[in-house]
DNA sequence: ATGCAACCTGTAGCAACTACAGGTTCAAGA
DNA sequence: TCTTGAACCTGTAGTTGCTACAGGTTGCAT
């Protein structure tokens, strides 16, 4: 009865409950992101539950835009506990200023987005100004 | 003096003027975005206005989020300008609808990186919440 | 004439995957 | 028990959009 509920995945159940697909599951192994789980007889990897959650973590500060870098780092300082609060406060605070800065490019890039397609009107204007507006100087 | 006033720049020149980098114009004619300008005897490319202005217009399409396949295209459209404008449009609006979705992640993106900050308050909390926030299940 | 900045080609590297090809293993049904 | 066939394995190459060399040649100002 020991070891019933506590069960290993392979790498496909691993994948659809964290949300990784199968192919960046061991791309991520391979960089040294996951620790290599271990395998089957056969040689199938075997995820237990901690791996899935780790595997989870990535892919939602990944979703968030954090770059694998800034990943391995969380992931550090999520294994060395007792310092890392003002750390990790601090890397969410960097992140937090570049996806503000982001967010500041696709606005503006929205508004002339919407200003070109509403200057196109009708939609048969021999001299486009979408394309006018990008052939413009300065 | 005839051919004094319309100068053919070299790849610097052309670069400061379209704002596109050096290797980037070079790598642009690689893969045949732009066609390869004229050799001076020494070899060197000479690029006449109508090169620069093409160079500008891919660099403004792409600070615009556009892909180069989406340049490519909207080049090819300048070039045949009789039954471009509706298709141009198409491309503006299916592009600004893309810049909407990665605008909504990116807000959400903030939204979720505030309330971890928020949430980690003084700095020396043991269970480091942003670290729990993308742990968490779900 | 000479020096040196700017040019040339070609290749390799970056992030962060994604997609094969060509095989092996696992699990479930007959 | 045997047999499918889906899921797994490794390794390599491709993708996008550049960027950075290395090791050489040209252009131009002094």
């Amino acid at each position: 009865m020991a070891g019933s509920r506590m069960d290993g995945v392979p790498i496909g159940a691993a994948a659809r409950r964290s949300g990784v697909k199968v192919e960046t599951v061991r791309y991520y192994e391979r960089i040294g992101l996951v620790a290599p789980p271990p395998r089957s007889a056969g040689g199938h990897r075997v995820y237990g539950p901690g791996a899935v959650t780790r595997l989870a973590f990535v892919r939602r500060a990944r979703a968030l835009g954090f770059t694998l870098g800034q990943v391995r780092d969380l992931l550090a300082l999520a294994d060395a506990r007792e310092t890392s609060c003002v750390e990790v406060e601090r890397l969410a605070r960097g992140h937090l200023a570049a996806v503000r800065g982001r967010l500041a490019d696709l606005v503006r890039m929205e508004a002339v987005l919407d200003e070109m397609i509403a200057r196109c009107a009708g939609g048969s204007v021999p001299d486009c100004p979408i394309i006018e507006a990008l052939f413009e100087e300065r």
